[in-house]
DNA sequence: GCGACAG
DNA sequence: ATCTTGTCGC
């Protein structure tokens, strides 16, 4: 697919800020969400001490989850890993693999913060940024805010609030399961953005493509590792 | 100064 | 992020 090249990403981590603050106010959390045909998913996996990234985007049906295309890159890491700067350590290997996907899809899921960000700008707005399609971020864990435990029933959500502001959701993807920080990317809403999660988590917590594109990055991972060829 | 801190 | 088996709870 075809991306803008926006900016450098050789910097240093104030002039990384200093970009954060002057791309945040580009960042679009307002837009409704589209009938979406394809969805994909971006992730990163590596080796402490090791300066080799692996990076992959797979692209799925949205409603049957079948495998569309799917891309793997292995890159080495120029950026550290700092909290409020992941973008610019797995940003590079991410982009390089969605330039060379074939397809556009019509939503991004990233691992990772979109908005909850402490400049409002975390990895999924970044990578929309540069993608200029709709991107949700899904992280793990908690990065900034704060929250009250939502339910214990799958759907169940809580605002995830800084400085008074709702930057995002704490959603239970499934029953009883560890919630998972859903905020826009760019180009999409909130509520757009928790619907795709729920939509794509019909097994396990983890969202389909997301779990796919972990996956893979994985096999990308132990195949350089052991200096067999990279799964295609 | 101290604690927190996506992946 | 990654290193890892069994184990507790629904």
């Amino acid at each position: 697919m075809r991306l803008r090249a926006l900016h450098d990403w050789t910097l240093t981590t104030a002039e990384a800020r200093d970009l954060q603050l002057k791309l945040a106010p580009k960042i679009n959390t307002k837009t409704p969400l589209k009938p979406w045909r394809t969805v994909a998913a971006a992730d990163v996996s590596y080796n402490k001490f090791d300066p080799w990234l692996y990076a992959a985007v797979v692209v799925m049906k949205a409603d049957t989850f079948e495998l569309i295309e799917r891309v793997g890159v292995v890159r080495e890491a120029t950026f550290p890993y700092v909290p409020g700067l992941l973008t610019f350590r797995e940003a590079p290997a991410v982009l390089e693999a969605f330039a060379q996907l074939k397809t556009t899809p019509d939503v991004i899921l990233c691992d990772g913060q979109g908005i909850a960000h402490p400049r409002r700008i975390g990895l999924a707005s970044h990578l929309g940024l540069w993608l200029n399609v709709p991107t949700i971020g899904c992280a793990k864990s908690r990065y900034i805010g704060e929250y009250d435990e939502p339910g214990p029933e799958r759907g169940a959500r809580s605002p995830l609030v800084d400085d008074g502001e709702v930057i995002g959701a704490v959603l239970r993807s499934r029953a009883k399961v560890q919630p998972l920080f859903v905020s826009a990317g760019h180009r999409i809403d909130l509520e757009g953005a928790i619907s795709v999660v729920l939509d794509c988590a019909v097994k396990y917590r983890i969202p389909v493509p997301a779990a796919a594109a972990h996956g893979f990055v994985n096999e990308l991972r132990r195949a350089a590792v052991e200096g067999k060829p990279l799964p295609v």
